[in-house]
DNA sequence: TTGTAAGCGTTATCAT
DNA sequence: ATGATAACGCTTACAA
């Protein structure tokens, strides 16, 4: 592959000059630029950003960490961030880490050494978390998206989990229910999963209604009957269910439609992303949307934000309740 | 940040012995490596990749070009290849094109002037496209997915579209119907979908039933009722749909049931791809699974292989037509 | 406006 | 087994 120097001899001009014409084009004369560029043209010339990268050291590269694509979720708001990064000349090199604090470690480290700028990362837990001090330790800057760290000034983007699960019974409890139930993936796995279970918690203390514990599914994004039936089966049943994802959502949905129920007319159920195939659903789901588009763009325009020195701050979006067909008022009141 | 020239000198031997340890292990003293990593430990040290790779003339990077994330068929396969590309060292950097030849052309650009290795990709068009040929004549080793060139010995990966939908049809076909309408988005866009139709007809053919026209709708994952309706109005309605894609299938089948049809009883619905969630719903997704982890994995070894000198082949993956609650026997045998 | 030369952090070649 | 040195392709003082 030819190089600057092969294009500045076929220009009659020197390294630096060719270059120039590249790079800063007003520091060079016209015709000057024209003779590098017919003969870059010629030869076929293609820059090498790996020396200029090395040179510069700055890659223009951001790195980023996500859980899993298989979710539309991170699927969607990698989309955004895509396009907000290649409008500011920015690319995208990515990993998944299925929620694996040892990847995870990982995966930076060999993203470091690649030399990207910046990272944009989605983590598991990012309270007490190592991976984290060691970045703050190395001045590395990173930004974090949907983690929300309210005690320290940690540099990340998200809604109000807790606020916006307490929106959304609140909704439920406005339509009469009073048996409402969360349903969650795994121990609660993600630091904001647990936020929401606050938010649904401190709405039903509000209304003095019974908080339950939360009713865990043995996967993410999958809903098990078997777990679900208890709380339907008993004398006071639940009537409307949260659920930690519209994945899972869906999922309950199905499940519960499988076993005979009525959604909404038997049980009402509210998911929490807002992804877009949702409304196409029917019934369409009900949900608490995330901005994903806002937040894709978020992310990268903070972490620029950061990489050009300013301070980190903890971002809060905007989140809404898209109502749906999913959730209904209480049928039979008590 | 500290060089191997550092470690080098903290170590007390020469930069090339220090790359040797790292590189080389076994070219160097025990004790001697012992040294450098200690050193190495000390300084902080983090290879430089930027470095080697403008050494070494390679970078262990795959471009990765792809229409949207928003479409959890292509976001779940590229899960896949980042799991696959990671496993034999290799890191995706990637971007969307939204079908767009122009930014198509760009980017891949953009990613030779970062001398990524190879290149994986879904394009618009496959047939007559100026970029491949360009990269044909430039010796860039590539690899296409989804994208389906039976003419020429292209390379790439996907499953055999043609015969994929003619499977599904002969499904619908055995099971009674006979008035059977395929669902696409716009002009059937990509070659892919061309050859679905193909499929269609063949199968309609076959039986000797009418091959209608494709239903376009005005977007390639939504559906839109005021198309569907005069499709089943009339005094032959159609009693089976097939659709390009899962998102559209899950659009239609909302669509039905949301005009009052009932799902399978009076329409049955085949999706394509076998997205995961299809089969929360109830009714659950008839659809045509492509098998995205394998064509994920198979498009990574497959570069790997181009790049390893080997001759490009067409690699057809079996599909597989999952069966699913949305689709029923001819309710009223005519 | 253009040229010279040094350096970014590696690895590979050739000696020792 | 180790060391010296020259690339890899680019940018950027500094000089002219």
């Amino acid at each position: 592959m030819t190089d600057l120097a092969t294009v500045a001899k076929q220009a009659g001009v020197s390294r630096a000059t060719a270059a120039r014409a590249f790079s800063q084009p007003d520091l060079v004369r016209p015709e000057t630029s024209q003779k590098v560029f017919a003969a870059a043209r010629k030869l076929g010339f293609r820059p090498n950003h790996l020396g200029r990268q090395l040179r510069t050291q700055a890659t223009h590269i951001i790195g980023v960490l996500i859980p899993s694509l298989d979710n539309p979720v991170f699927a969607e708001q990698l989309q955004a961030m895509e396009v907000a990064a290649r409008e500011r000349g920015y690319a995208l090199l990515i990993a998944t880490t299925d929620y694996d604090p040892e990847r995870e470690a990982d995966i930076v480290e060999e993203l470091l050494r690649q030399r990207v700028d910046g990272l944009i990362m989605t983590v598991a837990d990012a309270h007490e978390n190592a991976l984290l001090r060691q970045l703050d330790a190395e001045n590395i800057p990173y930004l974090l998206v949907y983690n929300q760290l309210d005690t320290l000034d940690a540099p990340c983007v998200c809604v109000d989990n807790r606020q916006a699960m307490f929106d959304a019974t609140r909704h439920l409890q406005q339509l009469g229910h009073r048996h409402i139930g969360m349903v969650a993936g795994p121990m609660l796995q993600s630091d904001r999963a647990k936020l929401r279970y606050q938010g649904y918690c401190q709405a039903m203390l509000a209304q003095r209604h019974v908080a339950l514990p939360i009713i865990e599914m043995p996967q993410h994004t999958r809903s098990s009957f078997e777990v679900l039936a208890p709380w339907l089966d008993n004398d006071t049943p639940l009537t409307a269910l949260l659920c930690s994802n519209d994945l899972l959502a869906i999922s309950v949905i199905g499940d519960l439609q499988r076993a005979g129920l009525r959604v909404p007319d038997q049980v009402s159920v509210i998911g929490f992303d807002g992804i877009a195939l949702g409304e196409q659903l029917c019934p369409s789901l009900c949900s608490v949307v995330q901005p994903r588009q806002a937040i894709g763009r978020a992310a990268v325009e903070g972490l620029l934000a950061l990489m050009g020195g300013e301070q980190a701050r903890l971002e809060k979006l905007p989140h809404q309740l898209r109502l749906g067909e999913s959730v209904g008022p209480l049928p039979w009141p008590n």
